[in-house]
DNA sequence: GTCTATACGGCGATAGAC
DNA sequence: GTCTATCGCCGTATAGAC
């Protein structure tokens, strides 16, 4: 029942916007003019701003777990850690300018709206599942640590690269972290 | 000049409240009544909003400057970096539910407000090349490069924390940083 | 310098015709 | 299902008395 035309086209300029302004800044005017649908008739699709970026959240969900799901089909454990590096290093531009959409939100929820961060902040979570267990497959003695290490310093880098304005600061942590997993 | 007390609550007021809720959170009429000032006077002090934030950015920014320069009272390079790996420890609760004040500005600055942002990011720049520095003199081969790695690692996990929901993980990042240092 | 009252605009959300 | 008009609230900022 979500495949609606309209409601796919709400859900990407949210997506799209929150990413850019942040979910605050982003007005469910903003959302239904960049989708070309008028603004009352939002509310047949979602109920309340917070049910958009759930959707949102989803759709980011969703994506991560397919992405992730299909790097699993690589035979080694390091091509897989490389392939999930490429995904920011793809965005590059995107990411250092506007942040990791992941991580912004988790910001942004983290100082105000609970139920809304636990379900972004699961996709971090996720994310450092699944690089422990390719570490674990290393052998690495902590896993779970170097794991929470890697995410934090990719999250970490891209704050920096957004900050100072300097997208080869993500793109230089990039390559270390490929480095230091793959040496 | 700005020595006024009803000035120093209301700054003090909008660090604590942007640090708490964030900076588009918090209303004007929030930092007011903590501050314990009637609404209207706020715009003696004060022309905008912004304004207010300007302040605590320095306020911020001189605290951090204090800060480091007390640490380079210290004899060693190891000393002055496990002091500063102090700062999040101290603040470790704080820090895990609420984020890094300096990181957290940045990542709501960095969607909209351009201004802003160069003035608190400039804070994160004052640490990389005080970390750099340190690393210069403990014969790193690329100080810059490590000190951006050091500060990533830290805010990676302040966000890492703040999203998950433990504290540990923060703790455990400082540990980590510290034995990575000063092994 | 201080404080009350209020203007003004914008945003989320709703009503209700079609 | 779709869309226009609009409500009600809240937040920044101002006017102006004291």
């Amino acid at each position: 029942m979500p495949a609606s035309a309209k409601r796919s086209r709400l859900v990407a300029a949210a997506k799209a916007l929150i990413h850019r302004h942040g979910y605050y800044a982003t007005t469910l005017a903003d959302i239904a003019h960049a989708a070309k649908v008028p603004l009352g008739n939002v509310y047949y699709y979602f109920k309340t701003k917070a049910d958009i970026a759930e959707a949102a959240i989803g759709d980011y969900r969703r994506w991560f777990t397919d992405m992730l799901t299909q790097l699993d089909e690589l035979p080694h454990p390091e091509q897989r850690i490389a392939g999930f590096l490429d995904i920011p290093l793809v965005h590059l531009t995107q990411y250092a300018s506007n942040g990791c959409p992941i991580g912004s939100l988790c910001q942004e929820f983290g100082k105000s709206e609970g139920a809304l961060l636990r379900r972004i902040a699961a996709i971090l979570s996720d994310q450092v599942m699944w690089i422990a267990e390719q570490f674990r497959l290393l052998n690495h003695a902590d896993p779970q640590a170097d794991a929470l290490d890697f995410i934090a310093r990719l999250q970490g880098s891209i704050l920096l690269a957004q900050s100072l304005g300097k997208k080869n600061i993500l793109a230089a942590a990039i390559q270390r972290l490929r480095r230091d997993v793959l040496k």
